[in-house]
DNA sequence: GCTGTAATACTATGGTATTAGTAGGTCGTG
DNA sequence: CACGACCTACTAATACCATAGTATTACAGC
């Protein structure tokens, strides 16, 4: 269970292959939001493959490069890290910060809460006695 | 608006100082989890310091080191940034993945939910009609 | 006043991140 | 076949990160 953990660039990287699927260098390079060079997007996804983070596949004369990380474990990974160091371990405290301090509107706290609801409700409708 | 961004040692630190105030380096070496050299402490204080995060005054022949920085800052820099990269932009996707996947019990649901409640109960009562 | 201890200042080293240039291959078209 | 467009491979430079050793200073106690 190695912490899949990013750098900034990569990130940015990755971010695009999760959003947009399989994609070749240009196709990467013309999604990211920053400006880089053709060869320093390569050098990147060069680098995340070497890490055994991102796959390639042969298609015509170029590379189309796909992502081996779920999206999702690396958001557990990143949400354990800043959970452990910016809010002292716990997820309420996170929470607490969402609502209270991240400048959402009312419909999106009530979507939230909607969200619980449904996950405490469906989830286990009897066993909230404990 | 200047981002708010720590390294990972950095923010080990920033980390003891938000919680237990200001301090001098041997007590920030014996708070931090990992075990690191007094000079290494220093090192990356000093740094912080060169970086305008932190601040020291004299103790004795030793400094008190004091953050510069409101812990909310570097949360809201944090959260705002795996919000952008890891949740598409979406904080509804990141609550969801806080309540489905982040591995919570019931109990920690609830009180989520008794903050949403709180929060949306107080802050304004009559419209949760939609 | 000397010596030990604890602190900071300075210096160093190996590693990774970030960015990109240049060389060389391949393929389509005139 | 030669040329250009597009692609990857190799190489490089600069900055920053992480860690810590050595030098030096300053006070405390004998």
């Amino acid at each position: 269970m190695g912490e899949v953990v990013f750098t900034d660039r990569e990130l940015d990287i990755m971010a695009v292959l999760w959003e947009h699927g399989p994609s070749t260098v240009a196709s990467v390079r013309d999604r990211i939001s920053i400006d880089l060079a053709y060869t320093t997007v390569l050098t990147i996804l060069r680098t995340l493959e070497e890490k055994g983070h991102i796959g390639h596949e042969a298609e015509g004369r170029a590379y189309r490069y796909h992502s081996l990380v779920e999206r999702g474990e690396a958001r557990v990974s990143a949400v354990d890290r800043i959970t452990r160091k910016l809010f002292a371990g716990s997820t309420e405290t996170l929470l607490s910060h969402l609502v209270s301090d991240q400048d959402l509107s009312d419909e999106e706290l009530q979507r939230m809460r909607a969200l619980l609801n449904a996950r405490l409700g469906d989830d286990d409708e009897g066993e909230e006695g404990a």
